[in-house]
DNA sequence: TTCACTTCTTAAGATATCTTAATTTTTATA
DNA sequence: TATAAAAATTAAGATATCTTAAGAAGTGAA
């Protein structure tokens, strides 16, 4: 309040209420965003909304502006990040030179090099997004003082990561039992929307497949 | 002590002697195994002697003979499975009724079909010993009880089923990355003396490569 | 609107891997 | 030990997918 009289007495009541209304609505949308982890978490484990202001506390928002990174190759991965909005793809260089996309991440998805932030190797992948993307950071410092705090939320990163594991599996249940024209054509049918967004030869690169053929698989 | 006394009646000394004393001898079998299992769990999160004694007691111990099965395509995996010794395969028919076999698993390696295990969806893949294999089971809904009784057991599985997701990630890096007869060098590698009990078209079914070809990448 | 850059398509030749089928070798069982 | 069953090898022809290289189409910024 000291802060806002005295942007008042400095720019004037016109500018200052231009301020004031930004900052209430930014603090809107930390409720709204807040309200969706919440609704996120309670779908796995009851918590109170104690035990999420709590958790909520001890992430850090930010935005990712599109082509910018959220991890890039050779950094340790310490943090967890939570799509609130936007699009990311985990990708790596093969020893050809070539990007190999290993998983796109939406709304209401984690994404991480797990095994970097799990064993605190340098990680082999990058994560970047595709789109303007709003995320929630938790760091695995934060994240390891809350399991303790609340156990619960031990319990959701183990549901959690069984669901991971499961769609892992099924990822490659699809790709060791179809051919390339299968695979597109089953993730065209899951997915019909996303594929919009998304550039055809990276579709191509997390299919598996060279764009050059993909295009060739298209015609027919 | 009855039971004991009764046989000694019946059988004579010399037979209830052996009976004795096979008895004694599965008990510190017994006694193996749970600590077998502790020195696992406690690798990962530190288990007071109670907390192990507990979690024994709702395990099963079974023993499963040379090509039995420890689950069924089609039935619902209720339980998930710690080796203890032996070795078993995880492998579903594809549809040209080939097996295609999507993990091996050893000692001190936890197997199951997650997604039947946690979804209750009919597993599309069987588990079976490729050898004599000793198994502790644990079923899911006594692993329910004991994840509010023993909250540490949470995190265990958390941190097990992590190492999982890991497990899964680089296997599919290999895949992805390596062709077919890197594949194989890179597996003759890292687990050569376990090449030896695996026949090799279950190496090749596990390696994404038919029987035929793999015989020809061996020549070079 | 134009220019540069990114993305997509086309086509020809190359290659890894599969399929089929027959033969040999190894292993298990009577 | 003999025999049957299981596993591994060989080879020829077939096919899916890649590589390379070039041009076409689409997109964003000046």
């Amino acid at each position: 309040m000291v802060t806002l009289i005295f942007l008042l007495k400095i720019l004037g009541h016109k500018t200052a209420l231009f301020l004031y209304l930004t900052i209430g609505n930014n603090k809107s949308h930390e409720n709204l965003m807040k309200e969706q982890i919440k609704k996120y978490f309670c779908r796995y484990v009851d918590f109170s909304d104690i035990e999420i202001d709590e958790i909520y506390s001890k992430l850090i928002s930010k935005t990712i502006q599109k082509k910018d990174y959220i991890l890039r190759e050779g950094q340790i991965c310490k943090s967890n990040y939570f799509i609130i909005n936007g699009l990311v793809r985990s990708f790596y260089i093969d020893d050809k030179g070539n990007e190999k996309i290993t998983q796109f991440a939406l709304e209401n998805w984690w994404v991480t090099n797990m095994e970097s932030f799990i064993k605190k190797n340098p990680s082999l992948s990058s994560i970047q997004a595709l789109e303007k993307t709003e995320i929630l950071i938790i760091s695995k410092e934060e994240l390891e003082k809350l399991y303790i705090s609340i156990p619960k939320l031990e319990r959701l990163f183990r549901i959690v990561t069984e669901n991971m594991l499961i769609a892992n599996q099924r990822k490659n249940d699809v790709y060791f039992q179809m051919n390339s024209k299968d695979r597109y054509t089953s993730l065209i049918n899951h997915f019909p929307n996303f594929i919009q967004r998304v550039p055809q030869y990276m579709i191509a690169s997390y299919l598996e497949i060279t764009p050059e053929y993909l295009s060739e698989l298209k015609k027919n």
